[in-house]
RNA sequence: UCCUUCUUAGCUCAGUUGGUUAGAGCACCUGACUGUUAAUCAGGGGGUCCUUGGUUCAAGUCCAAGAGAGGGAGCCA
């Protein structure tokens, strides 16, 4: 017996009570032969006269590490009566090279106890397929899934390899406020924080609510986007980044869309619309070359799965292969072409011609379509497209406006199979113009002056963008719903758990 | 918010032109089996057919309204 499991030996008679080995690290590089102890919950339960298996789910990893009981022996037989899937336990045993096929090691049992039953009438799930929209009625219960689970690893990782990638380039995170008190973000609707009672709130002569006696004094909401306060951060710091919550109250009822998400937003100094783009092609692939280097278990179970799914859908809606995916988005160029180039494409567009788009594509000055925007990423390209240069009418006020005094500096990256991934600009910087902007947009002008002050006081060229996190999960997993790639969703007409 | 599809056992689903006692697989219980891989085999228990109203001799099936869910669209990230 090797020296290291005699003392762990010792240990373990000395204190009767061994450390926890996590399964990842007993599939990956446990000894045959060494004395380990194991908790976790149970997936399946399955055996024959002499012999019963648990296969055992810690959740660092994938894979279930097969536990071995001896059915022989009155104790077990008791214990493993009431073991059923989802009942989580501790193993203490000996782990060995597997008999079977499925597994390098397995567990023998020698000390098996239940921590916590799963009352099988009750519990709802099965060591089977569940549907994702079953799923989500108990999405409290759903981490303890295979797809969950991998999801949640892979998130993970995400959240980290952004951090990762910003740090590396030198950029600072900062906390952008999550309760903003203008409503001058010109991202859509918002929730209101308030502490007054619905019922009966303090009003005003004229009937109006008085938002003076609330609590911050003024009306104030959740933040729809953390942009503004993170440019004021960058026109001092050079370069930043926010990764927060963020809060719609639209009433949108899609695969893609969220009440609340999480969305991170460089803002950069001294960048044109040009290193923007760059930076955002290279943090996508950045992001896509981490998960393919760290996550690749996970991302083969989710492609298996969604080669399943796949399989039901008649073949020319199939989609490519996961990680084919990945690595061909990681191989190539993005498409950069601009607004009115794009509408050139569409006019001439087989599908317009043939007055197949449900929308058709007339003149230059109308927003995109989604099915416009699918036709230039699936068909025309085929592969990941940046439009910049959009009519200045249809994007928001802050966004750099070129000479041609028609367009500005927008960029969006579209991707295939979810959209728009990435929004963003140039920011216009010259305080005339910008001014002159919020007057014609009537942005309440009153609320700008300290955005407005960063122009007036050694204003400089700046970039940023904003990238939905769920949208980049929703890709990188492979999932179809946004509902899946988060916790807990929040969606018009739910907030379960 | 609009269009569209769906709602039958704990889960996934079948249920024909309206017709007698609503089915299957999985899960659960009982038994069999010398090491299984979502084990297998035999047997058993389990139903507000989403809700309300209507048509009909007769409704899971047809009609209307409502609720919830999916897919698509708009808004966007």
């Amino acid at each position: 017996m090797p020296l290291q499991n005699c003392i762990f030996a010792i240990e373990f008679r000395n204190f009767n009570k061994m450390k926890r080995t996590k399964i990842k690290q007993l599939l990956e590089s446990g000894d045959a032969g060494s004395k380990v102890t194991v908790k976790g919950w149970v997936r399946t339960k399955r055996g024959s006269k002499n012999v019963a298996f648990l296969a055992i789910n810690d959740g660092s990893t994938i894979n279930n590490i097969q536990v071995v009981v001896d059915v022989n022996n009155n104790e077990n037989e008791a214990l493993l009566a009431k073991i059923h899937t989802g009942a989580s336990i501790s193993i203490d045993g000996l782990l060995t090279e597997s008999q079977g096929s499925g597994q390098r090691v397995e567990l023998m049992a020698e000390n098996l106890i239940i921590l916590g039953e799963a009352n099988p009438d009750e519990y709802p799930l099965q060591p089977k397929k569940h549907s994702l929209e079953f799923l989500r009625e108990i999405a409290h219960l759903r981490f303890r899934t295979n797809t969950f689970s991998a999801i949640t690893r892979l998130r993970h990782s995400m959240i980290f390899a952004v951090h990762k990638f910003f740090n590396d380039k030198g950029f600072l995170n900062i906390h952008t406020p999550i309760i903003t008190g203008s409503d001058c973000e010109g991202a859509g609707e918002m929730f209101r924080v308030s502490v007054f009672d619905p019922k009966n709130p303090p009003l005003l002569e004229d009937g109006n609510v008085n938002w003076k006696e609330d609590f911050f004094g003024k009306e104030t909401n959740l933040t729809v986007s953390g942009q503004l306060e993170g440019e004021l951060a960058a026109l001092a710091l050079s370069e930043i980044y926010t990764f927060g919550p963020t809060f719609r109250a639209e009433n949108s009822n899609t695969s893609r869309h969220l009440a609340e998400f999480w969305m991170i937003e460089p803002e950069m100094a001294f960048y044109d619309i040009n290193d923007n783009m760059d930076l955002a092609e290279e943090m996508l692939k950045y992001l896509v070359k981490y998960a393919l280097e760290n996550c690749m278990e996970d991302l083969q179970f989710l492609s298996k799965r969604q080669q399943e799914e796949e399989s039901q859908k008649p073949q020319d809606q199939r989609s490519m292969e996961l990680i084919e995916k990945l690595k061909f988005v990681l191989d190539n160029d993005f498409a950069r072409i601009s607004y009115t180039e794009a509408i050139d494409i569409l006019m001439k567009s087989k599908p317009n011609q043939k007055k197949q788009f449900q929308y058709p594509v007339e003149k230059w000055g109308t927003d995109l379509q989604s099915e416009h925007e699918r036709f230039l990423v699936e068909k025309h390209f085929k592969k990941p497209v940046i439009l910049t240069d959009y009519p200045k009418e249809i994007k928001a006020f802050y966004m750099k406006q070129n000479e041609d005094g028609k367009t500005v500096r927008a960029m969006d990256v579209l991707f295939p199979g979810i959209g728009e991934i990435i929004g963003g600009s140039q920011r216009e910087e010259n305080y005339e113009k910008l001014l002159n902007r919020i007057r014609e947009m009537h942005i309440p002008e009153k609320d700008m002056w300290w955005y407005l002050e960063t122009r007036k006081f050694g204003t400089v060229e700046h970039s940023g963008y904003g990238l939905g996190f769920e949208r980049l999960m929703l890709f990188v997993s492979g999932m179809g719903n946004i509902r899946d790639v988060i916790p807990f969703p929040r969606t018009p007409k739910n907030a379960e758990f």
